[in-house]
DNA sequence: TGACGTCAAGATCCG
DNA sequence: CGGATCTTGACGTCA
């Protein structure tokens, strides 16, 4: 069983996504963009080797316009060695990876030129899985499309379309349901019928639902029926509701209770499962090791990264977390996650956010220019007195972080959370 | 025509 | 000028 995020990771430096507008898309402006969005993912398929993550959603946004303009470019032979050595990583760490084309492809759109476009975009997205030399159990997630006020003709339309595709598109396509026109027994229809995969979504299931009286572990159940032998396992999207905002939305973090109690249902079934959450990798981070025994070191590792994060939220967290990891020979995972998830909750008070500032501030304090230390001064005086917010300090300190090689403050998620 | 969702680029504002 | 903050862009559908 696999656990993995979307896209991007917080503090993982070296590791943004670039893009450019449609009107300054040059040749030569995409082709370096393009070369350091390759280096950022080796930079995330690294860091995902190194703290055990084994599951990952690569961006669309990996080559910009990659359905369009870029299809013009020769960005497969260029770039043919890097990414063949990225995806023979992925493969020797057993890593899974997979693309998921957005709601804007639209195979069954009556519009003939949106299902071209949605044809091209699959295009790219399985080409960049083909360079990579990476097999069919790398998917690409698709929703089904649009209604157009008549579901049944609509659905048709897309069994044909689908008939059309690629030989290499097909093998690696998933449907997925969505939270407004397909949900999951008009997904497991459809996919049943052109014989592909299905990706159930708590969240999109709990918004829009087939059926409220069948619970999501049947509906797995249910969907695994579909999952072959060369697709590998099958496959889940997990997210939470985020609290105020619309029904759908995603939380910022996963809550470690909930995500445990839904994983206890599924623990017989060899899933993997793809979380959607704003926080990414750090939401990973906690369900791994909260349902596996990944030995105390790793809990440490995690207690230094959001160390400075507790401090300005909560001092007795900060302090709670010392003693529990104190026994080297325990193993108290949940325990830490739910401290760190009460603390999160907490109202932050302007105290703390300057006690913690300060010491972050120490590693600086001996190798910091005079301009530096007055400016960071000024700014925690400015703060105090709620004339910038803390963002401002924290990127102070941040820029200082990167200039002096601080590292272990780099990794940690002070400066992005 | 705006809302939806996502992210970074681009634009603008501020000291 | 650098840095913070606001707006736009890119995609298609639906109300």
């Amino acid at each position: 069983m696999r656990i993995g995020y979307a896209c991007l990771a917080i503090a993982v430096p070296g590791s943004e996504m670039k893009s450019c507008t449609l009107k300054n898309a040059s040749p030569e402006r995409l082709l370096s963009l393009i070369e350091h969005n390759l280096n950022s993912l080796q930079t995330l398929i690294d860091y995902n080797l190194c703290n055990n993550i084994r599951l990952f959603r690569i961006s669309s946004d990996l080559i910009p316009f990659g359905s369009s303009l870029s299809a013009e470019l020769p960005w497969r032979e260029i770039f043919a060695e890097k990414l063949f050595a990225i995806g023979q990583k992925i493969l020797r760490s057993e890593m899974r990876v997979s693309m998921h084309p957005g709601q804007y492809t639209v195979l069954n759109s009556p519009d003939p030129l949106v299902a071209a476009r949605a044809v091209e975009d699959l295009h790219y997205h399985a080409s960049v899985l083909d360079s990579m030399g990476l097999g069919n159990e790398h998917k690409m997630i698709l929703h089904l499309g649009g209604v157009y006020g008549d579901k049944r003709q609509a659905i048709s339309r897309f069994i044909s379309r689908y008939n059309d595709l690629d030989a290499s598109i097909k093998k690696r396509l998933v449907l997925e349901n969505d939270d407004r026109l397909y949900h999951i027994a008009d997904i497991l229809d459809v996919a049943s019928t052109i014989g592909i995969p299905v990706v159930f979504d708590n969240l999109h299931n709990c918004v829009y639902p087939a059926n409220k009286a069948i619970s999501d572990a049947d509906w797995i159940k249910a969907c695994s029926e579909n999952w072959k032998k060369e697709d590998g396992p099958q496959k889940i999207h997990y997210s939470q509701q985020h609290q105020g905002k619309n029904p759908g939305a995603h939380s910022g973090s996963i809550q470690i209770e909930p995500f445990v109690e839904f994983w206890q249902q599924l623990s017989e079934m060899n899933i993997d499962i793809m979380l959607e959450v704003k926080d990414k990798n750090l939401s990973v981070l906690k369900c791994i090791n909260c349902i596996n025994e990944m030995g105390i070191a790793v809990l440490e590792k995690e207690w230094a990264h959001y160390k400075y994060c507790l401090l300005e939220r909560s001092p007795e967290g900060y302090r709670k977390i010392r003693r529990l990891l104190q026994d080297k020979t325990s193993y108290p995972a949940l325990e830490m996650y739910r401290v760190i998830e009460t603390s999160f909750a907490l109202q932050v008070s302007t105290g703390n956010r300057v006690n913690a500032a300060q010491h972050v501030w120490g590693y600086f304090k001996d190798k910091a220019s005079e301009a530096e230390k007055r400016r960071f001064q000024t700014l925690l005086q400015k703060y105090s007195s709620n004339e910038v917010r803390i963002q401002a300090v924290k990127n102070h300190l941040l820029r200082l972080a990167e200039k002096y090689h601080e590292d272990y403050l780099l990794s940690g998620y002070y400066f992005y959370i």
